[in-house]
RNA sequence: GCGAGAGUGGCGGAAUUGGCAGACGCGCUGGACUUAGGAUCCAGUACCGUAAGGUGUAAGGGUUCAACUCCCUUCUCUCGCACCA
């Protein structure tokens, strides 16, 4: 008995696509080209998640799809493989993480094969190669060899920067400070998470509440020289190019979000040099200074006698009754009145404690100190006194801020805490209801109204009011319009040691120490390779693991100069920022990528992957294209011209009820969350078990579903991640031995819509699995022994029915999966498949062309019935069926017929019946005309023979 | 708090521009064939009602001949960001 059996019949086909290089891509495109692009995964250790094939399978429909439309295809895999768990693998195995990491390559490899993913598995790539990662180096260099260009908006040549004159008269050494300082690539001191207990330093993310994730030690914030790639200077660029993206208006949001530019002024509040009386500034010399800052216009760079503060309401600068500044702003000295010094030091010491999580989770509270001193208001000149507040953020705007308490929340807050005075400057309108509060100081009003208590300006609606008003003050030389970005510079190094090293070298001097001096690995010279290491337990101190490195990797001498290796390496997100370039000419030693190649594939042209990066690698990724752009190594100011993002598959749909220590129900309804996910009764408090319902023990009542024993007990229903702990994870070798790789892909695809999150059922992959044996029975005779055709599959013409569903078929699956719908394309061959296992005769032509629609999502069982049905190459290339829309249509048509907006009846008609015969016919109807008599029809509505309406009185 | 998305049968989900709500699948019920079935085939399956009929797309209101679809208000859930001045 031949049945399906995709053991048998998956190995097959992935074998022969393999030795024949089915889809081996051209070098260039021959014809329309199409680059379709999977976020290349990270080889973990536990190998391939359901949710990897969900996109892998999508975008597999659609080259398989577009090759039969003749399109030239690039579809390429490879991994995103280095990675802190390997590491953390090495410290405690010695296992090099090298070998681990293969090792996990392998299992993906074999995993992604099984799923017979079309793949050109001659350009696999991993950012562990050294080859590869040659290029990642390359591309650092350039980062590197870049300043960026405001006025030509523009990333140049490091040799084309301008260099002052003040700065070239001070020698060589100057010079290349001043290089470095412009730099998309430099260093700075940075703080990191730096765990002594476990001799290493942490990331953001493996630190909770101040302790260590791993072991709960203690965790300290401490500088360390960093390297930081210039992203804000592209932030402009970033987010004005999503434009012209085909991406969901839902991820660009993210991005602008993330992004984060808006627009205001920098305002500077007089100081002076030093303080005057009661800490105010000198009114002597505050005048001097006012009228030298009309004749020489807003500076630059802000002098010490300035506070320069960044506001997007300039409009509300009357309304500025107090100034405050970050703990680390570098005025705290020169602000600080002798009297209050020990208070502020108290103050910053402990803000310099607290993390940043620290500082935005005690938001409710807002904390500050006072200096002493005071700060000219440019607006009326008055002074008003400047505080210290960790509410301000340093490393925003200027870390300065002038706060308007009736007008920003947190501003109010504060002068609520402290104390200050809250004058109104917005008038919110006569129409709003809590104007009299606003005016009144009780409420702050933070929208847009007039101008009030702003002398001359009142009256002024806000937005007319800010342009105003920064006008006057630039034209005075105490403002000017400014931008500011949420985004900050990316902190590109780690102190790991399963990462790229940075191809840079430290100059040392005679005693060993570095002298300041980079010095960049000739591009001819890469890669520099990672060191053997026997070694991988920490080595207690701060520094990268690479210290320990052998001497001779360490020290380099060029030209008769010591040097020492950076020791740093690049974080994870490096090798993904590029990937796609190198899957276009991956083998090429002379170059990153060959231009004419470039030019002819690129951009990708539909790339999908998870949500969870739809903010730091697509933003690094572009950042990195912009650069490349700039410097002239690639041709589109934008990678990813379409962008999808899968959504996340949770685990089986769970029913939860919850229980007394004692086994007796509580309702859901009285239980709340407590920490650690524990449950809690709402109103006594004691902790309740948590446990699963079965699918028949419970039942839905009116909105709620409750336990069949007991209705009075209502109970929780949802979909959970998957994960380890809840022991809900499904493993996808499981899946395609139970029910092959073909009822995995369709099941995935047949879940819902792409971008959805959806949950897990294994029933549901056992019922495409039985539309596939249904499919394999409507063509294979079952009933012999050896595999052969059904005898109702007969070379004969369809009849008209047969022809009208096959084109029907042909153009809804196109159209459905050019949308990118695959559950209703299957839906559509589901019912395909429904009418035709019904027929007698079953004509060939029209087994083939569904054999044919079918082959994208289930590409080894239609190699298979193709094969039977006496095709002996592949399908692959075989042209996509083509509709007749003539085909379709029906000789009549049934039309609902409406009194009053509700369907009463049906009618038949011609398909080519006129509005008139339509509206005759309806009339006529025998259940319609007893309904009209006596009635008086106003209106008849006959839409797009699709429907007629009487409305009737 | 801000931003984005979503809410349709027991479940996953369908429904070009407003035009027959519930395609397709799961599950369930009944039947056929069977020694048997987790195989296969047939029929039924939104809810209330014996029926005629009525009611239904989170809730409420509106526009319209006609609303899952458009507008307003509210609620719930998911995701992201979170003192960004």
């Amino acid at each position: 008995m031949p049945r399906y059996n995709p053991a048998v019949v998956e190995p097959k086909w992935q074998q022969y696509w393999e030795a024949k290089k089915t889809f081996a891509a051209a070098k260039s495109p021959v014809g329309p080209k199409l680059y379709v692009l999977d976020m290349f995964p990270y080889p973990s250790g536990n190998g391939l998640h359901v949710g990897h094939p969900e996109g892998y399978t999508a975008t597999d429909i659609v080259c398989r799809f577009e090759r039969m439309n003749g399109k030239s295809v690039l579809h390429p895999m490879g991994w995103d493989a280095f990675g802190l768990p390997a590491e953390q693998h090495a410290i405690k195995t010695q296992q090099p993480p090298r070998v681990t990491t293969e090792k996990n390559i392998a299992t993906f490899r074999r995993q992604l094969k099984s799923l017979g993913f079309s793949y050109d598995w001659d350009r696999e790539v991993s950012t562990t190669d050294v080859e590869y990662f040659r290029w990642t180096q390359w591309i650092f260099l350039q980062l590197f060899d870049t300043w960026y260009d405001t006025a030509a908006k523009k990333g140049r040549p490091i040799a084309e920067l301008p260099i002052p004159a003040e700065v070239s008269a001070q020698g060589g050494l100057a010079v290349d400070k001043y290089r470095d300082e412009h730099r998309l690539a430099y260093q700075l001191e940075a703080p990191v998470n730096w765990c002594p207990n476990l001799g290493t330093v942490l990331a953001n993310e493996e630190v909770i509440g101040g302790v260590s994730e791993r072991g709960g030690h203690p965790v300290v914030r401490i500088p360390l020289r960093q390297w930081m790639l210039r992203i804000t200077a592209y932030a402009d660029r970033l987010e004005s190019d999503l434009e012209g993206l085909d991406w969901s208006e839902g991820i660009k949001a993210l991005q602008r979000n993330w992004i984060g530019r808006s627009t205001g002024a920098e305002v500077d509040f007089y100081i002076g040099r030093e303080p005057g009386r009661n800490g105010k500034p000198h009114p002597a010399e505050f005048k001097q200074w006012r009228d030298a800052r009309g004749a020489s216009g807003f500076p630059r760079t802000a002098g010490p006698e300035v506070l320069r503060v960044f506001t997007t309401r300039p409009d509300t600068l009357y309304g500025a009754t107090y100034v405050v500044v970050a703990p680390e702003h570098p005025l705290v000295e020169r602000l600080t009145m002798p009297d209050r010094k020990a208070e502020v030091q108290a103050y910053c010491e402990q803000a310099a404690r607290k993390s940043d999580l620290d500082r935005t989770d005690l938001a409710k509270h807002k904390t500050g100190v006072f200096t002493g001193s005071f700060a000219a208001n440019p607006a009326n000149n008055r002074p008003v006194p400047v505080w210290i507040a960790d509410y301000v953020l340093a490393g925003y705007g200027t870390g300065a801020i002038m706060a308007v308490p009736a007008h920003d929340e947190r501003d109010y807050a504060f002068a609520k805490q402290f104390d200050l005075p809250i004058i109104p400057v917005v008038d919110p309108g006569e129409g709003s209801k809590i104007r009299a509060e606003v005016l009144g100081g009780a409420l702050c009003y933070a929208d847009h109204g007039t101008a009030m208590n702003s002398s001359e300006y009142d009256g002024t609606p806000t937005a007319e009011f800010k342009t105003k008003i920064t006008a006057e003050l630039a034209r005075r030389g105490e403002a000017r319009e400014a931008v500011n970005y949420k985004l900050r510079d990316w902190l590109f190094s780690r102190q790991h040691f399963w990462g790229e090293p940075f191809p840079i070298l430290h100059e040392l001097d005679d005693a060993g120490n570095p002298t300041g001096r980079l010095r960049a690995i000739a591009p001819e010279s890469l890669p520099v390779n990672l060191p053997p290491m026997t070694e991988f337990k920490p080595h207690g101190r701060p520094e990268p693991p690479l210290e320990e490195a052998p001497q001779d990797w360490l020290y380099v001498t060029l030209d008769g100069k010591r040097y020492k290796r950076e020791t740093n390496t690049m974080p994870q997100w490096a090798g993904s920022c590029w990937y796609f370039l190198r899957f276009i000419d991956p083998k090429n030693s002379d170059a990153l990528i060959d231009p004419a190649l470039e030019k002819a594939w690129m951009p990708v042209d539909l790339y999908i992957g998870g949500a969870e990066h739809a903010v730091l690698h697509l933003l690094y990724a572009r950042f990195w294209h912009k650069v490349l752009f700039d410097r002239g190594i690639v041709t589109m100011r934008e990678p990813f011209q379409k962008l999808v993002n899968q959504g996340m598959i949770l685990g089986e749909l769970e029913i939860t009820g919850y229980q007394r220590a004692d086994g007796s129900w509580v309702s859901a309804r009285d239980v709340k969350e407590g920490e650690n996910e524990k449950s809690l009764h709402r109103q006594t408090g004691e902790e309740l078990r948590a446990v699963r319902v079965a699918s028949a023990d419970a039942k839905k009542e009116g909105d709620s579903l409750v336990l069949v024993a007991d209705a009075a007990i209502r109970l929780d229903s949802r979909a959970y991640k998957m994960s380890k702990s809840r022991g809900n994870v499904i493993n996808p070798d499981d899946v395609v031995k139970e029910y092959g790789a073909d009822s995995l892909r369709l099941y995935e695809m047949f879940m819902g819509p792409l971008e959805a999150t959806k949950p897990w059922a294994t029933t549901g992959v056992n019922g495409v699995r039985g539309f596939l044996d249904r499919v394999w029975r409507m063509i294979v005779n079952d009933r012999a022994d050896e595999l052969e055709i059904h005898p109702a599959v007969q070379a004969v013409p369809l009849t008209e029915e047969q022809d009208r569903i096959l084109h029907r078929t042909i153009r809804d699956v196109t159209q459905d999966i050019r949308r990118l719908s695959f559950n209703t394309a299957i839906a559509k061959m589901m019912e395909f498949t429904n009418f035709y296992t019904g027929c007698e005769v079953r004509p060939r032509e029209a087994m083939e062309k569904i054999v044919l629609l079918l082959s994208p999502l289930a590409p080894h069982i239609a190699e298979e019935l193709w094969e039977l049905l006496g095709h002996p190459e592949t399908l692959a290339y075989e042209p996509w069926p083509t509709f007749d829309e003539a085909k379709i249509r029906e000789s009549t048509i049934e039309i609902p017929v409406q009194i009053l907006g509700k369907v009463r009846g049906r009618i038949i008609v011609p398909a080519d019946a006129d509005d008139a015969a339509i509206e005759a016919a309806a009339r006529a109807d025998e259940k319609i005309a007893p309904l009209l008599e006596g009635k008086t029809i106003v209106k008849t509505i006959i839409a797009q023979k699709r429907l007629v309406n009487f409305v009737v009185k």
